[in-house]
DNA sequence: TCATAAAGTGAGTGAAAACTCACTCACTAA
DNA sequence: TTAGTGAGTGAGTTTTCACTCACTTTATGA
């Protein structure tokens, strides 16, 4: 059972591929998410993205007419690109793997995707100040996200359901069921709450869910 | 099963009672709290705040040195009276009924703050900017918040776990589980996926929780 | 090798927003 | 009646920060 692949991997990797970026500008745009991350997108300056990635401010604006630039260049691989290639690594390394019992899948699901909320804190954060905060890119971005999900999760349920490993209920609500526990996993870290090993927690919710979700008869 | 107190309502509440605030000031807070909703805090600026609540911008500064504070005295009573009231009422009206079943505790929990919670959207969204992105007012009221939660749910569980009505597994663990779903049902909202009826959510959450929580023999 | 383009620079600019302060005025208490 | 008080005002000041542009450096290809 590996790592899942870190968001920050599928990034770099998005950047060399489809556009000719220059090594300053791909610093620029590295820059750009960790301090978006750390700080906000709104006390993050220009200034202060020029001196992360160690160029001058006018090289910030060469090829981003603004700063809200910057941030679609952030959001928008993440949309076009990442987001399907991770939903697709996910269904094919973890979802869609043969199982006989609902226990085997979500140990499979739920293990690989905390282990990847917890290891890209700082990306998710960036994803839902902009879901939150600038609507422009929500519609977008919720979207595709939804979509490729439904795509490789749905499918996976349904299959479920069909073998009578999973209860009766609604597709969408057996996935909010599921993905609120990554969230619950992500604020405890946000919160700075007492931290609690991961597999640890794996180990609780994937019980809680088996048992959850289990056909009743 | 009335509607749970909305937070707008604990907050004039908390204004009027322990505080010298002249209505100015109040309508001051009240503008801030709500146009940090909208917009978030950076986005806001002290003008806008002067306009929403009718009187000069240099009224705002009066009383508060500068917008953090606004901020500041916003959380503050959160985190001095409100929350703590809160998490009291919460104990008394939901938590500490006496119940002969898991399923009945869980219905008592889970419909009461899931109603709090999607009747609350924009004033969790500003906690919400707050922890995330102001680490200074974190420390406090995550703090605050874990206390009150704390004292409310943990011997609520524990009393669970002792008539055998609960699975044992850890307290934070437990707490973790449930609210995660509150989460879950927030992002949901927050998203703009597509809605299902609060009640509706509330059964099929009610449902898994029930027997995922429930002593296996 | 050099002309031309592309990438990078950083001091400078202006607009917007935070913050100040001298003043007003309703109210109170003597 | 009046002196005192302090909340409130809003024009004015300062600061911050996104963005520009004339210039320099580096890369390219003829």
């Amino acid at each position: 059972m590996n790592e899942p692949t870190a968001i920050s991997t599928y990034f770099k990797e998005a950047m060399t591929e489809n556009r000719n970026l220059t090594e300053k500008q791909k610093q620029i745009l590295e820059a750009s998410l960790s301090l978006f991350a750390e700080k906000g997108f709104a006390n993050t300056t220009t200034a202060d993205i020029a001196e992360k990635a160690g160029v001058a401010e006018g090289t910030v604006y060469k090829r981003y007419a603004n700063k809200q630039e910057l941030l679609v260049a952030i959001i928008e691989p993440f949309r076009d690109s990442i987001l399907p290639r991770m939903a697709n690594d996910f269904g094919k390394t973890r979802v869609n793997l043969p199982v006989n019992t609902l226990r085997e899948f979500l140990t499979n699901v739920v293990s690989d995707r905390m282990h990847f909320v917890m290891g890209n804190l700082s990306v998710i954060k960036v994803m839902m100040e902009a879901i939150l905060y600038h609507p422009e890119l929500r519609i977008n971005l919720v979207g595709t996200g939804a979509k490729s999900i439904e795509s490789i999760f749905g499918p996976a349920i349904t299959q479920l359901k069909a073998k009578h490993l999973i209860a009766d209920i609604p597709n969408d609500m057996v996935f909010q069921i599921i993905v609120s526990n990554f969230l619950g996993a992500l604020y405890r870290a946000f919160l700075g709450l007492p931290a609690r090993d991961v597999d640890e927690q794996v180990t609780y919710i994937v019980d809680a869910l088996d048992r959850g979700l289990r056909p009743s008869i």
